[in-house]
DNA sequence: CCCATCAGCAACCTTTTGGTTGCAATTAAA
DNA sequence: TTTAATTGCAACCAAAAGGTTGCTGATGGG
């Protein structure tokens, strides 16, 4: 592999990296549940029913935002965020590849056991 | 909801994240890249090539045996790790759940488009 | 037996992360 | 026009994460 593709193969691991970080947290995640299940929602919303200080949840959002997995939009004076579903399916591309990795390791383990 | 299946809930919320979390490091990243592609390896093989601490790695394989995604097992003097499938699929079905999730939501928002 | 290799443990350090509080600014509503 | 609601910003804090160094203990090969 030559030094240019090597280094962009290690840029594309840093970004999954980083989504991955961004789903590494359960309130990150209950917050992309509540907002892939509907319409885009304010802050005030999103912080209702969460122990947590709406502070708290607006620097969740941010790293969410961050990761792309959500965007906002002002609307007046507040500010509402909705699901994007991008990086998510990214990442279960990912996924995907190495789990086909893993099952062509096997299935080359197999025929040098049955060989 | 009952309040049980709200907290297994929860559970499970938490225990996704942590997978997440285990993934959200490049170097974990390629370590796992590494132990999918091919046979267990020892510690001291995956530390070579890389510019970290043969202790960072460890540390690195530790976080990935915690969540499963990896085992060691004691050969000799060598500990080698393999890598586990089983929680791959598991956050990629997750994540196929959200995605499917966001597209049911999709679907609705077109019908009330259409009528 | 002696030595090199592989690894575990503990202490330590720096940066990041998750969270809070307090205050100011803007917008909507009464 | 007051007043309440929604948010942003900054400072601050504790805990966790990522990494290093130093030392010790096994294990395998010559």
């Amino acid at each position: 592999m030559s030094r240019l593709s090597a280094e962009a193969g290690s840029a594309k691991r840093r970004h999954h990296a980083a989504l991955f970080a961004a789903l590494g947290d359960e309130t990150r995640l209950s917050l992309i549940a509540a907002l892939a299940a509907g319409e885009p929602r304010s802050i005030a919303q999103l912080t209702g029913g969460s122990r947590m200080t709406r502070q708290a949840i607006t620097k969740h959002l941010r790293v969410l935002e961050g990761a792309g997995i959500v965007h906002r939009t002002q609307a007046g004076r507040e500010s509402r965020f909705g699901f994007d579903p991008a990086p998510v399916n990214e990442l279960q591309e990912y996924l995907s590849r190495v789990s086909e990795q893993w099952d062509q390791v096997l299935a080359r383990l197999k025929v040098l056991v049955e060989s």
